[in-house]
DNA sequence: GCCAAATAATTCAACCACTAAACAATTTCG
DNA sequence: CGAAATTGTTTAGTGGTTGAATTATTTGGC
C-alpha cells in the first residue's frame, strides 16, 4: 500500500507541468496532507524527488516549497543496434537526454559478438559520463531489430543475420557493465515507448517503424503491448495483396514488400496505399484512435499522408463516427534508444519502493 | 486494501476446483490464516460464499470446513438481442445458467422500440423467476449485433437496421426493470467473455464470431480489450482483397464478402483462405496464441480448419516458433448471452467490497 | 506597523487491516 | 488413550492512513 502511494505521489509530480506543492499533490491525489507528507519524505531522502526553493507566490498564506523530480538520482542507459549503426544515451528520471553517443557503422559484416562488444564499449563510456555527471545508472535496455524471447534471447534479427543470441550475456561481459541490470526488447516497440513519453497525450496509439523492415509498437491505456510471447507488432508481414510479391519470410504480399525502405527508396507507387490497407486492420480490429509514422516514414509523412488517408477513410468501418489520426513521430532516429532508456526509468517511476529499498542496501 | 483482498479471496475460491478451505485460501494467497478468516466470515454474511458441511476428509487434523460461492445470492441477467431471436438467462455467481428464455422470431421487421420491449417482456419474466428462486439480479448486461457508444446507446447495428437506438432507456420503461443497471455491448466482445469463463486455461485469445455479419472479441490477458471508444472487433471489414467485391459499408474485399454467413451458404470456396488472411494479420500484430472460432463457424469448423491453417502457416512471421492453436467455441448460441450475464457477475467477483457495501444498504 | 486571514506543512492521537504467535478444537495414528 | 496433525480463532503488535490541532509564513486591511 505504501509502495502504491509512493508512485502516485511520484508519478503526480511527474505528470505536473509545474512543481507542485505538498498541498497540491495532496489535492490531486486524494491522499491526506499529512500522508503526502510523510511520502514526499521518504522520496525526498530517497534522492527522487527535490525541493525547489522558489516557488510561483500567488495570494496569501505561507508559501509553498515546489517538488520536482531530481536530476541527479537513478538514469536509464538505452541502447540501440540497428543496420548502420549503434547507438547509446542516459536519460535522468525527468526525462532529459544526458548523454548521447551515436556510432555509424554496417553492423552487417560484423558477426554478432563483435557488434555487442562495440555497443558495450559505448555504453561504458555512457554510464561513465553519466556516473560523473552525479547520475546513478539503474539499468540498461537494448532495442534491436528483431524478435525477443524472454531474458533477453533475440530469436532472429534478419536485418542483421542473427539468430538465437544472448544480448544480455555478450554485454556482460564489458567489465564496467557487469553489474548491470539489462533488458532486451525489440526496437518498434521501445520506439512507441519513447513516442509515448513525448507525446503525453494520447494513452492508446500505434507506432509504426519503417526501417529495412516495417515494426510497430503498440500502446493500450498508456501500456506497451508485447503479446504472449512477445513478438506483437510484426506489421511488416500483415498480408495486404494476398498474391503478391514473395517476401524473404516466405509468404506472399507483405506490407514489407510495398513499404519497406527498399520499396520505398524505389519510388513504390503503392507504398502509401499499401500502408493504408495494413493500418485499416489495426483500426477495425483494435479501434485505436491514433497512428504514429516513425523511422523512415516521418520524414516523408506530407507525401504518404493522403494516400494512407484515403484508404483509412475507405476502409475503416468506423471512420464515418470518429476519423483515425495520423501523426509523424516526434522523436527522430533517436526513439527507440530514448524509449530504451525511457522504459528504465518508468520502472523507477512505476516502483519507487523498490528503488528506495535497493538504494537504501547500496549504503550498507 | 480490503477490497483488494477480498477480491482475492473470492478470486481464488472461485478458481478453486475443489471446495477449499480457509487454510487452503490462505495457503493459495499468501494471506495469513487469521486474515482470511476475517474476510471470508464477511464474505459469507454478506452472501456471497457459503460453507460446505462435508468436506474431504484426508489425514489427521481438525476437519476443514470448505468454502463454495452461493448459488442463491447475486445473479447477472443476460440478454441478446439478434436478427432472428431474442434471449435471456439468468447465471447465479457460481456460473451456473438458473434462467434461460429464448423466442425466435425475425426481429427485422419490428422496430426498435418493439423489439427491445419484447425482449424486456422476456427479461422480466427470466427476473422474476430467478428471484422467486432466490437469486437477486444484480444487473443485465445486452448483446447487440452492432457498434455501441458509451452509455448503452447502439450506433449502428447494420444487420436489424438499427441507428442511435437508447437500449437501455428502452428496457428501462418494463416496470420490472426499470431499477435494474443495465449495460450493453457487442455480441462478439460479451461471447468473447463466455469464452474465457468456459476455457479457463487461456488469457489470451480472439473470438471470432460468424454470423450474417463477422465480428472479433478480443481478450488480452483475461481482460476483454473494447477499443478507445468500444469499436474493436470489426473483423468483418478488415481487408483481405484490396480489389474485391463491393461491400455494403463501402469499402472492397471485406472479410465480410467472402466468409460471412451469406457467402458460407453459397458454398463461397475462398471462405477459409479469406479466414486465414484475416487472423494471420491478426496473430501478426498482436501475437495471439489461441483463435476460437465461434457462431456460424463452430459447426462447421473441421471444414475450415485445413484452410486457415494453411494459411496462418505461410502468413505468419512466427509460425516456425510456434504455432496458433485453432479451436471451435465451446459454448454455442449462447455464448452472447451467456457472456453478457457472466459479465455481471465477473463485475460482483472482482468487487465484492462494492457489492457487501450495496447490499447492505439494501436492508438500512 | 500590527493583527487578521490565508495557505503550507508538521505533529499527534485514533483507527483500520494485516501479521505473528499462542491457543482451542477436532481429528488420525500408534 | 495420548501424541501428532491440522483447522480455525483469539490476542497483541505493527505499519500506514486519516482528521484535527498546531506551527510556520506570507498578504492585506486598518
Amino acid at each position: 500500500m505504501r509502495a502504491h502511494n509512493l508512485a502516485l505521489v511520484l508519478q503526480t509530480v511527474a505528470n505536473s507541468t509545474n512543481q507542485p506543492s505538498r498541498a497540491a499533490v495532496s489535492a490531486a491525489t486524494g491522499l491526506t496532507r499529512a500522508t503526502v507528507s510523510a511520502l514526499v519524505d521518504d522520496l525526498v531522502s530517497g534522492g527522487l524527488l527535490v525541493e525547489v526553493d522558489p516557488p510561483p507566490r500567488t495570494g496569501a498564506g505561507r508559501p509553498a516549497v515546489g517538488l520536482t523530480l531530481t536530476s541527479t538520482g537513478p538514469a536509464g542507459l538505452g541502447l540501440e543496434i540497428n543496420v548502420d549503426y549503434l547507438a547509446a544515451c542516459v536519460v535522468d528520471l525527468t526525462g532529459a537526454v544526458r548523454q548521447r553517443f551515436v556510432e555509424h557503422a554496417d553492423q552487417r559484416p560484423a558477426d554478432p559478438a563483435q557488434a555487442l562488444a562495440a555497443l558495450g564499449a559505448l555504453a561504458a563510456r555512457a554510464r561513465l559520463a553519466a556516473e560523473a555527471d552525479g547520475l546513478i545508472v539503474a539499468g540498461a535496455a537494448l532495442a534491436v531489430p528483431g524478435l525477443v524471447a524472454g531474458r533477453g534471447l533475440v530469436r532472429v534479427a534478419p536485418n542483421l543475420g542473427w539468430q538465437d543470441i544472448d544480448a544480455v550475456a555478450e554485454l556482460h561481459r564489458v567489465p564496467e557493465l557487469a553489474d548491470l541490470p539489462v533488458t532486451v526488447d525489440n526496437e518498434a516497440n521501445l520506439a512507441a515507448l519513447g513516442e509515448l513519453r513525448v507525446t503525453g497525450g494520447d494513452p492508446t496509439f500505434l507506432y509504426i517503424s519503417g526501417e529495412i523492415g516495417i515494426g510497430a509498437g503498440l500502446v493500450l491505456d498508456g501500456e506497451l503491448y508485447r503479446g504472449v510471447r512477445g513478438w506483437s507488432g510484426e506489421i511488416g508481414h500483415v498480408t495486404v495483396y494476398p498474391d503478391g510479391r514473395p517476401c524473404r519470410c516466405g509468404s506472399r504480399g507483405c506490407l514489407e514488400q510495398y513499404a519497406g525502405q527498399e520499396a520505398l527508396e524505389s519510388g513504390e507507387p503503392l507504398a502509401a496505399a499499401a500502408l493504408g490497407i495494413a493500418l485499416s486492420a489495426v483500426v477495425n480490429l483494435l479501434d485505436v484512435p491514433v497512428i504514429v509514422l516513425g523511422g523512415a516514414y516521418a520524414p516523408i509523412f506530407e507525401r504518404l499522408r493522403e494516400g494512407i488517408e484515403a484508404e483509412l477513410r475507405q476502409r475503416v468501418l468506423t471512420s464515418g463516427l470518429a476519423p483515425v489520426a495520423l501523426r509523424p513521430a516526434a522523436l527522430g532516429a533517436d526513439a527507440a534508444m530514448r524509449g530504451a532508456a525511457d522504459a528504465i526509468i518508468r520502472a523507477v517511476r512505476e516502483d519507487p519502493a523498490g528503488w528506495l529499498r535497493r538504494s537504501s542496501q547500496r549504503y550498507v
